[in-house]
DNA sequence: CGGCATCCTGTATGATACTG
DNA sequence: CAGTATCATACAGGATGCCG
């Protein structure tokens, strides 16, 4: 049998649960459709059209989640050149957008692995064709497992301070 | 300036949109109290009214989504035993629910960067206690950025062949 | 094509109260 | 302490139709 055992921690400070950033986090791409609409982004979709047709949405949809995800500093919305004339709008990633990539990344392959679904398509690695992951590290480059994760508060927030 | 410009890129195929693990990942943990919860069980919650006054949130939530996530094999309900004679009920993570801890250092990650919060805790590893992020990286370890990113059809699923 | 406005339904969640 | 039940509200999201 695969180990399931309990890893013995410590709580975390109760003040890590106020203005929490996943919290936050959620609170712009916690529904569904926006962050498929990421998963679409990274995908490499840019035209209104596309996103509504392969997030398989509503355009009422698309156009909410799009408009808030700008709002937000994930997404810009430009214009390129049609091959007509006509000047049209696209979505594409910013750099706060393209720092979503670990949270895509780990959704998908947590699903792949436990949530039961027959995937058609792998996200590899350009250069070697391996499978792409996310990895939990510290900044010496050590993988780090839930037991040797550690919650400190920072020295410089107070809880209720006299100021 | 930062540079935050598009990163070209060919669109995936089709056929990652069907059966997406992230739409299936979102539908299990794609509220903000589910994630909470989530978020919860890794600072080392265990009890119901622990997660109640963490989280923040109504017994009756936390009543369904903690039944749910048992139901979805993320974490385990346990009897241990109190000071006194009582046994109680706890909730911990199960392998599938420490599978989850990438999802849940990268959405702390990037909100922490880029949703403008106010976070009084860090997460470090205990050995060095240096800050503990996420990153992407292929089989052979390399680091891999969006621009090196590929998305590939698996070779053994048809899209409607004649079986 | 690329949206926005409106209506309607289902879900998420808080408040409150009750049970063992 | 550890929930369950009920009610009410807010938001997610589909369907439809209109507009440039």
């Amino acid at each position: 049998v695969v180990q399931d055992e309990a890893v013995p921690r410590e709580v975390a400070p109760r003040q890590l649960t106020t203005g929490c950033p996943i919290d936050k986090t959620m609170g712009i791409v916690g529904s569904r459709s926006a962050m498929l609409i990421m998963r679409e982004a990274f995908y490499g979709t840019t035209r209104f059209d596309d996103f509504v047709a392969r997030v398989d949405i509503a355009p009422a949809t698309a156009s909410v989640h799009l408009r808030d995800l700008v709002a937000s500093g994930l997404l810009a919305k430009e214009p390129y050149r049609d091959s007509a004339t006509r000047t049209r709008w696209g979505y594409r990633l910013t750099r706060s957008g393209q720092d979503f990539l670990p949270v895509v990344i780990a959704l998908f392959r947590w699903g792949e692995q436990h949530a039961d679904v027959e995937v058609g398509t792998d996200i590899v690695h350009d250069e070697c064709g391996t499978p792409v992951w996310t990895t939990v590290v510290c900044e010496h480059g050590h993988d780090v497992s839930l037991g040797s994760l550690q919650f400190v508060a920072k020295v410089d927030v107070q809880l209720d301070s006299g100021k």
